[in-house]
RNA sequence: GGCGGCAUAGCCAAGUGGUAAGGCAACGGUCUGCAAAACCGUUAUACAUCAGUUCGAAUCUGAUUGCCGCCUCCA
């Protein structure tokens, strides 16, 4: 069953065949590192980092560079604002950056290169890009001359001529024409600067994920990912940048992810609805986030709101239980790392093969749970054998596939004692006070002063509380 | 002005030519002292509108309407 893509440059799913068998190459871009990461960055990252895990449990080797863009105008803005230096805004972003993708249990790419560290590479590019008469040198700067390329606007859809027409672009007479871009940037007093032939200066933006890219992977590529809106202008011009000197496909399928709404709207600074992937897990739990991010189609716009978001950790909640119900019973642990093998991972991967169409993918796993808590409602005491291997083999696959993803894949145990460690941080219940309620409603039911009992029922559900009443006691949660 | 995307039940969301997955919410039921959880049942003759292709379309084509994104830094 072959795998299929969608391809921004051919606007179609194709069938994903790599360049080298069993070997995936894949580039994502990474954040230009000035500020703290949002919702946004978090979908791009979270979405890339499945697929690699997807592309690696389907049997490829995957080398997956992601870099950081750490020069650049905006980081130069920030230290100057800041009053510090951009290696130290640099720095304090890159750290963060792990944190929140720690948290949101993002593993680490292969190779994980900053654009600072690949200078004389950027230099040589640009050399060579004006060695070929793709590029020239202007008062310090280099710009890459766009009418000299001719594949120029193919992966955005873009003619220069249309573009001309409407765009609205800071006019510098000096340039050839004026969407060429900028390579080599010469430096103002203070700026980040190395010595390069054209005098001391920076990087452009757009040249380093071209140098770091055929550095790490070569001059050919299977997937270079990013976010939609990069796709113009900063992919068109890593294309061109790339194709031009190595003239060779600079990448074979081009793969972006859509944008991140909040309550409907556009996220956008000056709405001054920017969420942080920090502040967003101060009230969710990691995994209701990428549940949540995973449970539409990448390539849809999706809207994050309290509702979108507390309904995602219902469907969380529902699939730890069944987990819990399944691992009491049988008395199993996911360390004990299960073997994929029954129909439910085949189904799944039949989803995920469909252009990662994970929305898909998760609607199976709802199936299967319903089917396992309707096997386990019927059978207290005792199940035939096979439909006790049937049960464990669709247990094994659903543990295989919350690995996939990176959603239901901690211990249950570990995710109810988390889950009610943010609810307590929420609502600041305290603990011991619900634990002495609890101890004075189960008093009163033994007395069978039920009144009593459901009183403090409801005062503790009006503080979000609920209680649970199983055969070895009570037990409570978060609501 | 140019380019592109999307319109499926109260909400979210699959479906890519063969007769509408799944989640949430709601209602009824089983279970329970009462609940919670779980399970069962009910909830779109219908997929923005109109026309066309086809034995057959949510799925293809054209038009219309409405949203949205990009064209400037942005995941």
């Amino acid at each position: 069953m072959p795998i299929y893509l969608y391809n921004t440059l051919s606007r179609k799913k194709e069938i994903f065949e790599t360049i080298e068998p069993d070997k995936v190459r894949m580039y994502v871009c990474g954040p230009t590192v000035y500020d703290a990461c949002h919702i946004g960055h978090a979908r791009s990252v979270v979405f890339f980092d499945v697929l690699a895990r997807y592309l690696r449990a389907r049997g490829f080797e995957v080398i997956y560079v992601r870099n950081f863009t750490d020069v650049d105008d905006k980081i130069i803005q920030k230290a100057q604002k800041t009053g510090t230096s951009c290696k130290e805004i640099a720095e304090k972003f890159i750290r963060e950056f792990y944190e929140d993708m720690d948290a949101l249990k993002v593993e680490r790419a292969t190779f994980e290169p900053r654009a600072t560290e690949y200078i004389p590479d950027i230099i040589k590019l640009v050399q060579a890009l004006i060695d070929k008469g793709h590029a020239y040198p202007l008062d310090g700067d280099v710009y890459f001359s766009v009418e000299r390329f001719s594949g120029y606007g193919k992966l955005s859809g873009r003619k220069l001529d249309d573009m001309e027409a409407g765009a609205r672009v800071n006019v510098d007479v000096r340039k050839r024409n004026p969407f060429d871009f900028a390579l080599w940037k010469a430096s103002k007093p203070g700026e980040p600067e190395w010595d390069s032939p054209w005098g001391k200066g920076r990087p452009g933006w757009h040249i380093e994920c071209s140098a770091m890219s055929s550095a790490l992977l070569g001059d050919s590529i299977d997937i270079h990912g990013g976010g939609q809106d990069l796709t113009f202008p900063h992919h068109e011009n890593e294309i061109a940048q790339s194709e031009a000197v190595f003239e060779k496909i600079f990448v074979r399928y081009w793969v972006h992810n859509g944008f991140v709404n909040i309550n409907s709207e556009k996220m956008s600074k000056s709405l001054g609805n920017f969420l942080l992937i920090k502040d967003v897990l101060k009230s969710y739990h990691p995994e209701v986030v990428r549940l949540f991010l995973l449970s539409s189609h990448y390539r849809s716009p999706i809207d994050f709101s309290d509702k979108t978001m507390d309904e995602s950790r219902a469907a969380l909640d529902k699939i730890y239980a069944v987990l819990s119900r399944l691992e009491d019973r049988f008395g199993i642990n996911p360390p004990e790392l299960p073997q994929q093998s029954g129909d439910l991972w085949k189904r799944f991967c039949d989803a995920m093969d469909d252009d990662l169409n994970t929305a898909r993918g998760i609607g199976m796993v709802f199936e299967s749970v319903r089917t396992l808590n309707r096997f386990l409602d019927t059978s207290e005491t005792s199940m035939p054998e096979d439909t006790a291997a049937a049960i464990l083999a669709t247990w094994a696959d659903l543990r295989s596939i919350g690995r996939i993803l990176g959603v239901f894949s901690e211990s249950t145990e570990q995710y109810a004692a988390d889950s009610k460690r943010l609810g307590i941080h929420n609502t600041m219940v305290d603990p011991a006070w619900v634990e002495q309620m609890i101890a004075d409603r189960t008093a009163a039911r033994k007395a069978r002063e039920w009144q009593k009992a459901d009183d403090i029922r409801k005062q503790l559900e009006t503080m979000n509380v609920i209680l649970e009443d199983r055969p070895e006691g009570t037990l409570w949660r978060m609501g």
